[in-house]
DNA sequence: GCATCGGGTTGATGCAGATCAGAAACCACC
DNA sequence: GGTGGTTTCTGATCTGCATCAACCCGATGC
């Protein structure tokens, strides 16, 4: 797969099924009857182990799509909470902040995934999420999934099973700000988006970041500059190699490796 | 309030209600008609907002309560899940692994808190929860709790805002080992515990910890010597006493002064 | 009484990563 | 093709916390 081919897109293009393309009415709004069924992340998203009427119920509620444009942002911290967005397309970011005006990158978010949960517990959305790339959002109005989960208690499981996972996503976050070395950090990190690609067709090997090494390193609790000096070091050392955002993983194992010795390196 | 009176709970003594004692069956299992409805905590667990029908219902599934000794485990990684534990006494602290053996300490949870939501998403429990105290929970197993959330659906939704609260906790807890110093982040766990404590009645400037400094430190990606150094340093500069595990707040504004100048230490 | 042990404190030293600084690469736009 | 702004890289220096080490304190047991 050559470079160029990557330049504009976190993720390879698979296979090239053109999306039907969306004439957006007014705004970025778009109102359609969007076909979850037909959706090429079915097996990824919301309508995981639906059986096909549930997931009808489905797009009764998930009616609208939004676009964003790269750097536009999907909610901020204080927005009243009304709805989920499902990622049909894009990246995002998610980012935190303390009162006086700290703040942290708190996730990476691709296709297929579920985001907002963050805003259920206040009504209020407590962090910002931004589109990294161009992006479109699949709108889940929150009362509207609730209601329906209680006819099809398979939907409001899954839901459940969503959140869940984001809880342990971020146990996972915290140890690695907790515990582990930068290199260690920046490993867990390539690998965890290799994973996350390849879990959706794309290359485990090549891809695009499209995050800037700040954003990286405000996510793992490094500044950009070690950032950098890993990406670096891990390309001297012939693990991967690095030109810009334009990532290729040659030695996965040795990747691993470098986390699962991390605990030796430090404690004895 | 004497330390005497503080030695054996983290949590001060509020009024003195006297819990009916429950004389446990075989092992530590109590089968028995349980009073959601007269729990004094029914204000800040899971019946929150709940009419008194519905936690009626509730009842009826919350039937059995366990009872762990101080370092007894509650569920670990690995075992299968099917029950959450609202804690009814007690404190527990939750602990994660990384596969080559590191850990954390993710959190800590006392009374009225509700536990386990880890599990959900793979249905084994994907950390560990120690008592470190004497304690008792509540069993809430989840299937039945899906169940009656179908039917009382302010259960569902009180129980959609407790996981979604975790979610924000846990952004709070990256942001602290992303972005805070040392001391920052022991104020920052000090306020916490206060704040929490004085949600449920008891002093928000004097209380017992039930946990050692390694543990404080692990979930706060110190170690313990740097905790009891800040320790010394907020009791030198008067802001804190400290006598082993008793520690007494004197001056709460400046905690939080040195949380939200934090910033500006940092960056200019 | 004394010995033991886990938890806590305090001091001395070392190092990983922050900070500061400058240059190069890249991009968008005229 | 030039220009200004952003992003990335690399080197030099600084510093906050880890590490290593010694000692103290309170609880427990004999």
């Amino acid at each position: 797969m050559s470079a160029d081919s990557l330049r504009n897109s976190t993720i390879p293009v698979r296979i090239a099924t053109p999306m039907p393309e969306l004439s957006p009415g007014a705004g970025n709004l778009v109102r359609l009857k969007t076909a979850c069924s037909h959706c090429h992340l079915r097996e990824v998203c919301l309508p995981v182990g639906l059986s096909r009427e549930q997931i009808t119920q489905l797009e009764q509620i998930v009616y609208t799509r939004r676009r964003l444009k790269k750097g536009e942002t999907l909610y901020r911290a204080g927005d009243p909470f009304r709805s989920l967005y499902a990622i049909r397309s894009g990246f995002f970011k998610a980012r935190a902040a303390t009162p006086d005006g700290r703040d942290q990158v708190t996730g990476f978010q691709m296709a297929g995934e579920l985001i907002g949960m963050d805003g259920i517990s206040h009504d209020l959305h407590t962090c910002d999420s931004i589109a990294l790339e161009d992006s479109e959002v699949c709108v889940v109005p929150f009362n509207m999934l609730e209601d329906l989960s209680i006819q099809a208690p398979a939907l409001g499981h899954h839901f459940h099973k969503v959140m869940s996972r984001e809880i342990v996503r971020e146990h996972g976050v915290m140890l690695l700000l907790g515990s582990m070395r930068a290199e260690e950090r920046l490993a867990a990190f390539l690998l965890n988006l290799s994973q996350r690609l390849a879990a959706r067709g794309f290359s485990a090997t090549e891809f695009v970041l499209r995050m800037t090494r700040e954003e990286i390193g405000s996510h793992l609790g490094l500044k950009l500059e070690t950032v950098s000096r890993a990406f670096s070091k891990f390309q001297d050392d012939g693990m991967i190699t690095v030109k810009q955002k334009h990532v290729q993983i040659l030695e996965m194992d040795r990747l691993r490796r470098l986390l699962s010795n991390g605990s030796r390196n430090l404690h004895e």
